[in-house]
DNA sequence: CAACTAATAT
DNA sequence: CATATTAGTT
């Protein structure tokens, strides 16, 4: 996730441009025009600050679930297309009314408009890191694929009304936000993925001599490929890319975490060119890191901000952020007083995406596994497309409790909430990520907002343009 | 000799 | 910084 303080206009770029993610707004001050804005450009939640446990509750609840959802919301599209009614009609002379109702779709059409092509989300830069092995141990995760095509998968974008600044955060923005993904062409090709300068060069330097050049290194950067390699094999480290990674855990996993020694790694993994040093060696920092990571795991107090701060290779992750990294959101959360949230509503989880019972492979791995990993391991028995209120703050409904919630918030943050809190929380997210979003607020839907244009003349829908850019 | 660990080098 | 290499040990 990634917080940003920024003036509403950025904000609301970066939402517009950003569909994929889940967008969390945040507001110290209560403004339904802009939270409608938000709503309509996608945002999944519109919160009120200060923080409240609850609400920490609930935004971990939606990177969560967003990170089981590849489909795009559906609500962002419709949104966009009102957006394009609207351009139509104020061409024919702003028929809308600036209305509590509707003001805020122009405004979203006129955002809408900007340029925008310069803001990005620069989200996948910690992913390189976090997500880095945390994508790579996915892989008994069945939606693998699925995720490490979507570098990020949420986000959290704070808004101040005070200072209408926007911060660098989003602006200086590493580029590509969904990024470019492995290709994940040959697995041989792997090793070699990111390239050809550093793929597999051989010690052949310092032993002088290295008999045949072998098609072994020369496979692993894809010596059809890469042509310039295969020339003269002088690479000098093996990349352990995502997908290299991958194919090692897997191998480990297949022979199980005691029988997992270099050479038989070595030979599951298949990989020509692999050396059973270069298994050796990252299976040593494997070891490393799990031991840490466990570590971590019996004393809570440190899992938080540092367990995610760091590449977790040994630690599966639980979810297929896939580059977004909780470490992102701690950052955020710790750095910013932790002002949070209030108000709070709509999206329904799509569960469509979520690994069904039995399906998945790391199920084979028992009770142990699936606790591990974090990944449900039911369904929910209710049905998630419904939505419940909120538990703790069903006040906080906005919406369709007009008004009467954003007062005070029950339980709130004066100042950052603390790591145990954190810890608890997300902990419980992810132990529980098929738990229902805390709904409420929805965006109004594209019927209602047709059926007011239409009361006020528009009749006529310019049919849907798949997309949300205006011509 | 393979495997492991820790330390150190690149 | 991530890997590789080396050294010492089992």
């Amino acid at each position: 996730m990634l917080m940003c303080k920024g003036n509403y206009g950025e904000s609301f770029k970066l939402l517009g441009s950003s569909k994929d993610l889940p967008i969390i707004m945040t507001s110290d001050v209560y403004c339904l025009t802009t939270m409608m804005k938000c709503i309509a450009l996608g945002a999944v939640e519109f919160l009120l600050k200060p923080l409240s446990e609850d609400k920490l509750r609930n935004i971990w609840q939606h990177v969560l679930h967003k990170a089981f959802s590849s489909t795009p919301k559906p609500e962002v599209d419709s949104a966009a297309s009102l957006m394009q009614l609207q351009l139509e009609s104020e061409d024919n002379n702003g028929v809308l009314k600036d209305t509590e109702g509707l003001s805020w779709i122009q405004d979203i059409v006129w955002e809408q408009e900007q340029p925008d092509g310069s803001v990005k989300s620069q989200l996948n830069q910690g992913s390189s890191l976090q997500g880095f092995w945390e994508s790579g141990d996915q892989m008994n995760c069945p939606m693998e694929t699925d995720c490490s095509d979507k570098h990020v998968q949420s986000n959290f974008v704070e808004t101040t009304s005070h200072d209408l600044v926007c911060e660098d955060t989003l602006q200086e923005g590493q580029p590509q936000l969904s990024g470019k993904v492995m290709d994940k062409e040959d697995e041989n090709f792997a090793v070699g993925l990111n390239a050809e300068s550093n793929v597999y060069q051989h010690l052949q330097n310092k032993y002088g001599v290295k008999s045949s050049p072998s098609a072994a290194e020369q496979s692993i950067q894809g010596s059809d490929v890469n042509p310039s390699a295969s020339s003269k094999a002088k690479k000098t480290k093996v990349d352990w890319s995502p997908e290299l990674h991958r194919k090692f855990i897997q191998a480990v996993e297949q022979l199980g975490i005691d029988r997992a020694i270099p050479s038989k790694i070595l030979e599951l993994m298949k990989v020509e060119g692999l050396t059973r040093h270069n298994v050796a060696s990252h299976l040593q920092k494997y070891r490393m890191q799990k031991k840490h990571a466990v570590h971590r795991e019996e004393n809570p107090r440190f899992s938080m901000l540092t367990n995610h701060l760091k590449p977790n290779m040994a630690y599966p992750s639980y979810y297929p952020y896939c580059g977004i990294s909780m470490s992102t959101v701690y950052r955020t959360w710790t750095q910013n007083n932790g002002q949070p949230a209030n108000v709070n509503m709509w999206g329904p989880p799509d569960y469509r995406h979520w690994p069904q019972p039995g399906t998945q492979p790391w199920n084979s791995y028992a009770g142990m596994q699936a606790d591990a990993w974090g990944c449900p391991v039911m369904l929910p028995s209710r049905a998630p497309y419904f939505s419940y209120p909120q538990q703790i703050s069903s006040s906080h409904n906005v919406y369709t409790a007009n008004k009467s919630c954003y007062g005070t918030p029950h339980s709130s943050f004066d100042l950052q909430p603390d790591e145990e809190l954190i810890d608890k929380i997300v902990t419980e997210a992810r132990r529980k990520p098929w738990s229902p979003l805390p709904l409420g607020l929805k965006p109004p839907s594209a019927e209602s907002v047709l059926k007011e244009l239409s009361k006020q003349g528009v009749s006529t829908v310019p049919p849907r343009i798949n997309g949300s850019k205006p011509p």
